[in-house]
DNA sequence: TACACCATGTAAGTGGTTACATGATTGA
DNA sequence: TCAATCATGTAACCACTTACATGGTGTA
């Protein structure tokens, strides 16, 4: 289901059509959440069935056609819901931490190799998400101005910071593993 | 795949029925990896045939039939080959922070009390993660027990300690989710 | 006119969830 | 004999991945 609320989090801000939503759930620079466009279709028409969303089509040239998407009243009303209820406790489920629950069944030289390429890739999330949250508290992402627009200027900072420390946690988790990895390196070498 | 990884990571310690196993991937003291029967049973399955697992059928009382899987030659090159691989990065998809990015659009006191929930859950999994971490230190786990009388003495420290480094990942990465949950719950009280 | 980009779809397969279903054994 | 535990299964449904598929538009 989460893949509704992020549709309907991201609608929230301004009326997208699906390729628009596409781009934004598969771009590089990292968000939340991701999916491919065969996931978003198929989801945006669901939800238009169910109300939580309203489609209005337009001719771009002659022929090319697109839904544009906004978010209704009562899709506001399921995304707030949803946002204030206590999160389901997930099933602990980490196909990193299993790989390395194994490590010591292969030569430590490979573990390593494996160890530092997670820390890569730790590193690369941590400088995206930096960046994604140094744009947040500059208001200087296309999104957050389109938030904004609709919202008391009183509440701008607020709201900034609220969507920027998202970002830390991210960052916060991705520095966890790295320096995680970083001892498991140490570990190894100890044997090497 | 990475159910069968954690089955024949499992399966490597001693052989072990679908019963045992769903214990094991059900079990209340969350592990790295878990899964209901329905998916393990056919899982085991699926693996036997492709030769990375063997059944012997064993018969308790007259009828009561039970198959006890072990894991072959084929089956320890396929996991070490898995180990000793860098990992696939997995997309970015974490249904709290997507929650929590929206948490500027409800009431604070139900976003804090919904990190309160969050909170509570990271520190229920430390606490269960601690202490699997300290009985791996202690050789005090049956399975860490059957694995290690396969392997030479000189080599129990090393591998207990590698074991026991992975719950140390984990309860890091809980500990970030916790601490940054703690500073949400001050940037929420500022304007309440 | 060719290429990059806009725009939307389908289908097959895997992984995971939840519920339904059945029967044997052991010990109080 | 009753309940807890042992033991294994099926089925329906949803989420996600990967690949295939089609055609329009704008611009160099």
């Amino acid at each position: 289901m989460s893949l509704q609320h992020a549709l309907l989090g991201v609608l929230e801000a301004r009326p997208m059509n699906g390729y628009e939503l596409t781009r934004f759930f598969e771009a590089a620079p990292r968000w939340v959440w991701s999916a491919p466009h065969s996931q978003i279709y198929p989801a945006l028409r669901r939800m238009e069935q169910a109300g939580l969303i309203e489609g209005r089509q337009e001719i771009r040239g002659t022929k090319l056609r697109r839904m544009v998407y906004s978010i209704t009243e009562r899709g506001l009303e399921e995304l707030r819901a949803w946002v204030g209820t206590d999160h389901a406790a997930a099933p602990v489920r980490d196909a990193f931490f299993l790989k390395a629950l194994f490590f010591d069944m292969i030569d430590p030289q490979r573990a390593a190799s494996v160890l530092r390429a997670h820390i890569a890739e730790q590193e690369e999330l941590i400088a995206e998400w930096r960046a994604h949250r140094e744009a947040l508290l500059d208001r200087d992402t296309d999104l957050l101005r389109e938030r904004l627009r609709n919202r008391p200027p009183a509440e701008h900072d607020r709201i900034a910071t609220l969507k920027a420390h998202v970002f830390a946690g991210q960052i916060a988790v991705a520095q966890a593993r790295a320096d995680w990895a970083r001892e498991g390196l140490r570990l190894l070498a100890e044997d090497a």
